[in-house]
DNA sequence: TTTAGCTCAATTTTT
DNA sequence: TTGAGCTAAA
């Protein structure tokens, strides 16, 4: 392509953020606006016409998917003729951990590491808690798990946790956050969030290296801006912001109108802060959609424009008004699995539609079931994205276990995974021994005594003191199985040094007899795994084959001994490159959650199971619910911007869910889509099938939800008190008390002596009878 | 050491 | 309602 032609191709807003290359930028990129493609150009111009270097140039996303897709962009434009010299695009992740292992020495490794997943991490924690003898039901691992993560996101290390109200739980996982981070650096293991802690860490106590850096990344590039917590703000802060050294030369692209993970730490401040932080930045505001029709974009800027934390943006098409968007109400889940089908093989039949143009969106997993059974029955090929993912399956794990601690001798987690599996006759009894021993040890030694280490000496291998003889703590069958598990993985660390992965895994399948104790289950389950084993076999060679590609032989030799080190960090830090290899280009119906959705786009989108409760997933008698409310919406927002051509967005009336039986009120975002661009139709039973009407119906229940008022309710409130209620889940009742004011409004109702529930006044007027 | 039954919890998940 | 993960029987 030549060097001018990418420029051409953009439209006057694009361009100009292209142009601005020097200096703090931020691009507010409204959905369907083109935002990797100005990036791409801009990387691209800085290089061709600016005459940057490749070297220095950053950029940073959070998906491999999104990585790769740049990657190829940028190399498409620039002709094909970059060489080896390209630009850093990398996600968070790989990027900060290339830095890391360069500058191994100035971090509290002494080896290079494994990288422990969310599972890993899990397991670790829980056998912390059982090394501090915690009560399980007290200190869920799994919410230390989460609070340890949080404040990671927030760059929060275990000496300074210290929340505002500090209480007995928190206490108790800042202890466990201490010990977590101490056998990390001793395994010689890393977590997700410690990646960018650490780099962080790393550029603020070591200004040699943040230098280094500073000067290495002359132009950074930052895509989701709004997707970013708190510890990838200050990584960024230290490369490029107001430390000494900060060139400034920052550009940040995102949109806080799709900012959906806060739960996750992402914090949509760095966004709608942005120029503060960066004073006399540029904004560009991408605004143009080139997705959507006119009618899907008056419905999602309808929907978002009800939100208060966001700046303000309009997008716009050029594109034609199209379909309107068809509401449906069915009685059911079941009636909405069916029409959502039954259209969907319509619309595949009368227009020129593929299976694979359309998708299904839901708020929850849990919903994908009911059209699963239908699409089963129907015999119509479906995809679920968001599942399991391929490296997630049981069977896949343990053989990454057994290629890690081959790696990592220190790797606890996966030593204490594989060490029975399969089984071998080494049982809780002696794992227990063994624990007991190494705490013992580390009690006696003051430091931690390695997992690995403990077993030998517990099978009398070795012994703490070298001049004294080993002794075991272990006799008879245990000691014989503990001594073969020992030597088994002995004699593949042997092999490892000399055997390619794919030679490695075949001998670990055959000497472990993984495969032949699945043959002899037979059961279904134990042949899809077996089945897995075979796919991992494929992924391992064609990993292979891609590593050799185009390498000479002695770079190859050269390349050899690493390849299993760089396929664990690839089946880590990409676990979905299996998943997407597995499913490129298929002609199927695909079905996945709102988040996501984020970054597609399809033909013909179906929200389904939009429902107050369910989705916006807001229990009303929570707190802090209008910033909840304000991400739902967002989350709508997104859903709503991925359809190109029709948009359905269906509710239901009762949903069965955890056994109980709901009664749904719509979801209150259809009264803000103005009626206009819906058809309405309604599915009830006794009401004429898939006939389209206008529902007054509707209209009065929405209206319900939108009458907010304050002045009606603060005056009403003592009014309320002692009212009859009565509440098709939970029957009658009577008000106790009445919370806040206006809005927020909610009323406590007693439904029997032990059950009081809450509810947001506001929604369930109808059930109170103030007579 | 395996297994059957029990309890318990249950949004969203880029890495 | 479902499933995963864990304790009492075989």
């Amino acid at each position: 392509m030549m060097s001018a032609e990418f420029l051409r191709a953009l439209n006057e807003k694009q361009r100009e953020a292209v142009e601005a290359t020097e200096g703090p930028l931020i691009v507010l990129a409204g959905a369907g606006s083109g935002k990797t493609k100005m990036l791409t150009s801009r990387i691209t111009h800085l290089m061709v016409h600016k005459g940057v270097s490749p070297h220095s140039i950053l950029a940073v996303t959070f998906t491999n998917k999104a990585a790769k897709e740049m990657r190829e962009r940028v190399e498409k434009f620039s002709g094909g003729n970059l060489g080896w010299n390209t630009p850093e695009i990398g996600t968070f992740h790989s990027v900060c951990l290339k830095i890391l292992r360069f500058e191994l020495a100035s971090t509290p490794y002494v080896k290079p590491f494994v990288i422990y997943d969310d599972s890993d991490q899990l397991s670790l924690i829980k056998t912390i808690c059982r090394k501090m003898t915690l009560d399980e039901k007290q200190f869920n691992p799994k919410a230390i798990q989460a609070t340890i993560n949080r404040a990671k996101c927030d760059a929060v290390e275990a000496s300074q946790y210290q929340p505002a109200n500090f209480n007995h739980f928190q206490k108790k996982v800042r202890e466990v956050y201490e010990l977590y981070q101490n056998e990390l650096f001793a395994q010689c293991a890393i977590d997700f969030g410690e990646i960018i802690c650490l780099t962080y860490r790393l550029f603020r106590d070591n200004p040699e290296i943040r230098q280094k850096y500073q000067k290495r990344f002359k132009y950074i590039h930052v895509d989701e801006y709004q997707d970013t917590n708190r510890a990838q703000y200050l990584l960024l802060s230290a490369l490029a912001g107001k430390t000494a050294g900060g060139h400034q030369n920052i550009c940040v692209v995102g949109d806080e109108d799709q900012s959906i993970y806060k739960w996750r730490g992402a914090d949509i401040r760095n966004i709608l802060d942005f120029e503060a932080d960066y004073p006399g930045a540029q904004i560009v505001k991408l605004e143009q959609n080139y997705r959507s029709t006119q009618t899907i974009l008056a419905a999602a800027s309808h929907v978002i424009k009800n939100n208060r934390e966001r700046r303000e943006k309009t997008l716009w098409t050029e594109n034609e008004a199209g379909h309107k968007i068809v509401r449906v109400k069915a009685p059911d889940e079941r009636v909405e699995a069916e029409f959502v089908i039954s259209e969907i093989k319509r619309l595949a039949h009368e227009e020129t539609y593929a299976l694979k143009d359309f998708t299904i969106f839901y708020r929850t997993h849990a919903q994908s079931r009911q059209f699963e059974d239908v699409l089963r029955r129907e015999k119509i090929a479906y995809q679920i994205y968001g599942g399991l993912r391929f490296y997630d399956r049981k069977e896949i794990k343990d053989i990454l276990s057994y290629f890690r601690v081959l790696i990592n001798p220190l790797d606890s987690v996966s030593i204490k995974r594989i060490i029975n599996t399969p089984t071998r006759g080494i049982g809780k009894t002696t794992l227990d021994k063994v624990e007991e021993y190494q705490i013992a040890q580390e009690r006696a030694r003051g430091q931690v005594v390695p997992y690995w280490q403990a077993l030998l000496e517990a099978a009398g291998l070795e012994h703490p003191d070298p001049a004294v003889p080993a002794t075991t703590i272990l006799t008879g069958a245990a000691l014989k199985k503990l001594q073969g598990f020992i030597y088994l993985i002995e004699q593949f660390r042997e092999k490892a040094k000399s055997f390619l992965p794919t030679e490695l895994f075949h001998w670990i399948l055959e000497e472990t007899g993984y495969v032949r104790e699945l043959k002899e289950e037979a059961t279904d389950e134990a042949l899809a795994r077996i089945e897995n084993l075979e796919e991992f076999d494929n992924l391992l060679q064609e990993f292979e084959e891609d590593q050799f590609a185009e390498k000479t032989d002695a770079e190859q030799a050269e390349l050899r001994p690493r390849l299993l080190d760089i396929y664990i960090e690839q089946a880590t830090l990409d676990s979905d490159s299996a998943t997407r290899a597995e499913q490129a280009e298929l002609d199927r119906l695909s079905m996945m959650s709102l988040h996501s959705s984020k970054g597609l786009e399809f033909p013909v989108v179906f929200m389904v199971g939009m429902e107050e409760g369910l989705f916006p997933s807001i229990r009303p008698w929570e707190e802090g619910a209008e910033e909840e409310i304000e991400e739902e919406r967002r989350l709508c927002y997104v859903g709503i911007t991925r359809a190109r051509e029709r948009l359905y967005m269906s509710h239901v009336g009762v949903r069965r869910l955890w056994g109980e039986t709901h009664y749904q009120e719509p979801a209150r975002f259809f009264a803000e889509i103005p009626d206009s661009v819906i058809d309405e139709r309604d599915l009830s039973y006794g009401s004429v099938g898939f006939v389209s009407r206008r529902s007054s119906e509707f209209r009065s229940t929405t209206q319900t939800s939108t009458f907010g008022g304050s002045k009606s309710f603060t005056g009403s409130a003592h009014v309320l008190h002692g009212a009859k209620f009565i509440h098709p889940d939970y029957g009658a009742g009577r008000v106790v008390a009445v919370e806040g004011s206006g809005e927020q409004e909610k009323v406590v109702v007693e439904f029997s002596a032990k059950d009081k529930r809450k509810f947001i006044t506001k929604y369930v007027r109808q059930f109170i009878d103030i007579d």
